[in-house]
DNA sequence: ACTTCCCCTTTGATATATCAGTTTTCGAAG
DNA sequence: CTTCGAAAACTGATATATCAAAGGGGAAGT
């Protein structure tokens, strides 16, 4: 097979978290996975070894991994490091882009407020809800790779993984958004103004973050839960 | 022990990557680092892993890891990311610091240009290059701590540990930097306004940037060497 | 009931061995 | 002297086994 074993670890360990599949501060036992995985402990120790640098997971020395669990403060921490991102990726977008990605933004844009709408009439369909917040992330992924710098738009991809991943469970409560939203941020992109631009992205993630800390539901319990199996009860024989 | 040997490891062989001890494009052979360190190679693996992560080194599968070589187009890249993550750094500061932290800030400020000055007459003693860069670092990292933003001040680390790493190349053919130029920067961020901080600290990096691709020399041979033993003859006995 | 202590299970950390590509080496053929 | 190719040597990737620490579950004492 072309792809190591730890990387498909990463992946598939990775997308069921950010599915929601494995609810925040799930035990994550490596020989569990492993098993699950078919494979070794040894890829899916390295699997979540980089969740944990994504933090995405948390790993105690010698007492468990788990899905981390967002504080209010690590929501702020995001929200202030995505304001710095993304302003500059406003930025250099404004003074980069080509006439034909402008007016791709703007279609996307279009999308991305259609189907917020949509969401905020009430649909908790989880499915739904993976699809309306991958489009958003990849709107503002978009605005990311036409800056050309890969680095950048690597490090906002990290951390709109990191925003997806705790929306998505107070995605149901979201309240709707401003009519013609991204449309309007999109505009202000595309006009090739530096300084607008700049403060229109600062303008959209501070909102982002208001609302998002408004709806942090009570932080579940802290407390370390017990590994169990997901799918089939994996017993020892021995 | 305190530390895990993984940890031990990933701090050792970065330590001795930003010293210039292991120089760009040095082969990192798993087996031998292990036999230096005393380990074997599976935290070796995982310092290695972490540091690609960091991106202070490459890994080819199955094929050999080896220093990270920056290319101009990395460098310009790295730049881009620190404007972006210092100039709201600066912003932060300049609207949360405390008079204790500005004061602190203008003494810090003046120490880097006093030795930028010590460095500019042409001294090339490798460890008072490092005693320099380490200064500066601490610079940026104040004023990056100064926000109380824990997730801000780490990517601003793994960024300078960047520029750092590269610039330690090119420390010795460096060009005077203007008199008081950190001193400068200081004053506008410590003066509280936010939109000059950002500013400032905008041009503060654009003109590092200028000054280091102006001296990026040839890219070194960007081949694959062998790898050989770094203290001792590391000889296979079976 | 409630605490304290100890045993047993499970965990992540690490060692050792093996596997499967990659690169180099080196000799044979041209 | 060059070119080609096969084997040897080395690499990172992975499997399996072991270890010490952390934590849960009772038992015993209050």
């Amino acid at each position: 097979m072309s792809t190591s074993l730890a990387e498909r670890a990463y992946l598939s360990i990775r997308e069921r978290i950010l599915r929601g599949q494995l609810p925040l501060g799930e035990p994550l036992s490596r020989r569990m996975l492993a098993a699950e995985l078919g494979m070794s402990v040894i890829p899916v120790s390295e699997a979540l070894q980089r969740l944990e640098g994504d933090r995405l997971v948390e790993i105690r020395p010698r007492a468990g991994t788990r899905v981390r669990i967002p504080t209010e403060r690590d929501v702020r921490e995001i929200y202030e490091v995505r304001e710095a991102l993304e302003s500059h990726s406003a930025r250099l977008f404004a003074e980069r882009a080509t006439h034909l990605q402008k007016l791709e933004l703007r279609s996307r844009a279009e999308q991305v407020d259609v189907l917020f709408n949509q969401l905020a009439v009430g649909d908790t369909d989880a499915e739904f809800q993976y699809v309306v917040h991958s489009s958003h992330k990849e709107f503002h992924m978009f605005v990311a790779q036409c800056t050309g710098c890969e680095l950048l738009s690597g490090l906002i991809e990290k951390n709109q993984v990191l925003i997806l991943n705790w929306l998505y469970d107070v995605a149901a409560h979201r309240r709707a958004l401003p009519l013609r939203f991204h449309r309007d941020l999109a505009n202000v992109l595309a006009s090739g103004e530096v300084l607008p631009a700049d403060d229109a992205m600062r303008g959209h993630v501070r909102y982002g973050l208001e609302e998002t800390v408004l709806k942090m539901q009570s932080p579940a319990s802290l407390e370390w839960r017990l590994p169990r199996a997901v799918t089939v009860a994996t017993r020892r024989l021995k």
